[in-house]
DNA sequence: TTGTACGCGTTATCAC
DNA sequence: GTGATAACGCGTACAA
């Protein structure tokens, strides 16, 4: 025969709103009401299941949760590349946000192959109530079809068929332009990322634009890999160009590029200058100092989850991107113009 | 009335062994037969099954399975801080390794805050399979409470009353010793990290015992943030000890005491070595390149993994640990000792 | 205000 | 080999 006090699972521990609808004296119904929505049971009732609750550490079972309301509580946040200092940023707001909102932030990694990303995304979608897609090498089509299935939510992503948020590069870009135009360059030369890059396209129309306004001279080398190793097998093209500036896709390709110069024999910034972007760990580490346009992605990070849960339907949706622009920050790897 | 064809949520895509069992003409239940107990059904009808299943894009619902088998095949990597490059490593290691089996994983943070991590552990716990518990800021007790209710394994942790994996410190700071004696440094200065860092105590004991070994002086310094900040702050105090050659707790405290000693118009190494630990991104970057005790942290992510695994009865534990042996890499932070 | 009854999608234990 | 049926733990109409 089995006691109702036996009733609980092999697992330890496991308590259930059966063992405190018995321990408090109601029906488990009511517990399950008492739990989730306050008020609506008596208070003298609720308190008791609430102590009883405590007495035994219970706490819901998610899964069997899930299982009725569809909910998990639980968010997927997709990179292609863990270990770039680029994401961290991101995790961290996006960590943030999502456990101010009471939700679980679960991080999976695409290893920068877009079959692996779709397998994932295919793997972890049914286990969870929303999706970010960051750093996406998945084709506009793809992310449609899982935004038809599940909210989904883009970083850097423009113009594709989900809802996006990306820093505005215009203000960092203009900025730089600024200031290398002051120090007398007139010869630009961007260092491209990967070919199917959204982020680099938009880096480069940005930066091709305003040189163009300042009156100067701009080349795109590329494309290339978006790593230290692709910015120093870029270093002799660069040369080659002319150019007495050049702003790398992402800070490490231009750590590359500072490492390759250096080795070369040239000085930086002396002979040459160079930017990057994100100012991610170990810019201001790298001698010289790397002169870079930030973006605040902890903050895109934390508007991506906001986004996103309001595409839920919880919460509403971030009020302006105003606070996603971009700044430059001066350091010691740009100077004056060579004089020829 | 409602349709058998009907019978699906609300949801779209969702389809459920009732639909397949529907389409191929057969009962629920054999579908799932069919599905997970390749064999005990018959071919032609397992056929059947799995083209329907094909046909409806079916993917069994994680959560109802979870339910009665109160398995979820999940991972939870829980980290202090997914910022610090330490963890690139291990959550490479511990994703390719939980993929590998079948498994998600699940990264969560704890904000360097023994408090936060507890809060973390028990909202993930009851969702995952199994723990592993990196960086810890938990007590050996809390830890073995955790322990005995979910299999648990922790990185760089030793003696508590859980499976443990962490890197064999004993070769990287024998041959690190050897290295600085034979450039002539006499007193060694040891930059501890957190006071109650497992790590930073089996660290220092490792150098203490070898320094002594070799008839060096040595001191401990500390305790200090495990940043940069706090390596700079450190400074001065490494100055006052006299020593030649300081080895912080990690590579971020030895890149702040670069720093620090480099403003403080000390050259590095003519007037101090210094020596880290990790070789994290950066470490080869900064000037002078750092010289650092490695160890292969991807590795351990994928040990850890496997032996939570075999904790939980899947799989056999990781052969033997030889291989997590730490070793010296050699850069340009340090040189002879000055002559005084 | 509280109890009853059912459903969520799956697995497991019986029968047949 | 296959079909019925009862869990798994929780949420929620509906009834009382």
């Amino acid at each position: 025969m089995t006691e109702p006090g036996q009733r609980r699972s092999g697992r330890a521990g496991a308590a259930t709103i059966y063992d405190i609808a018995e321990r408090a004296g109601v029906n488990p119904s009511t517990v399950s009401r008492a739990l989730n929505h306050p008020g609506r049971v008596s208070a003298a009732t609720e308190a008791r299941i609430r102590q009883a609750a405590d007495e035994l550490d219970f706490h819901a079972n998610p899964m069997a949760r899930a299982l009725p309301t569809g909910r998990t509580r639980t968010l997927a946040l997709v990179l292609a590349d863990v270990t770039n200092p680029v994401v961290f940023g991101l995790i961290r707001g996006a960590e943030r946000a999502a456990a101010a909102a009471g939700y679980t932030l679960v991080i999976a990694e695409s290893q920068e192959s877009g079959a692996v990303e779709a397998a994932t995304v295919e793997r972890v979608a049914p286990a969870v109530d929303g999706i970010v897609l960051a750093t996406s090498r998945l084709a506009d089509d793809e992310i449609g079809a899982i935004a038809a299935r599940k909210p989904v939510v883009t970083v850097n992503r423009g113009g594709s068929a989900s809802a996006n948020v990306s820093p505005d590069v215009e203000p960092g870009i203009a900025a730089l332009v600024a200031h290398l135009e002051s120090l007398g360059h007139r010869t630009l030369a961007f260092l491209a990322g990967p070919a199917n890059s959204w982020t680099s396209t938009r880096r480069w129309d940005a930066l091709f634009a305003a040189a163009r306004r300042a009156g100067l001279h701009i080349v795109e080398i590329g494309p290339n890999a978006p790593t230290v190793e692709g910015g120093g097998d870029a270093y002799e093209r660069c040369e080659a160009s002319g150019a007495t500036a050049v702003v790398a896709y992402n800070d490490l390709m231009a750590m590359g590029l500072i490492q390759a110069a250096r080795a070369a024999g040239r000085r930086v910034p002396e002979d040459l200058s160079i930017v990057g972007f994100d100012d991610i760990f170990g810019a201001a580490l790298i001698t010289p100092a790397l002169t870079t346009v930030r973006a605040d992605l902890e903050l895109a990070g934390e508007h991506a989850v906001t986004h996103l849960l309001a595409l839920m339907g919880e919460g509403a949706a971030p009020a302006d991107c105003d606070e996603l622009a971009t700044e430059l920050v001066v350091r010691d790897s740009t100077g004056p113009a060579p004089t020829r």
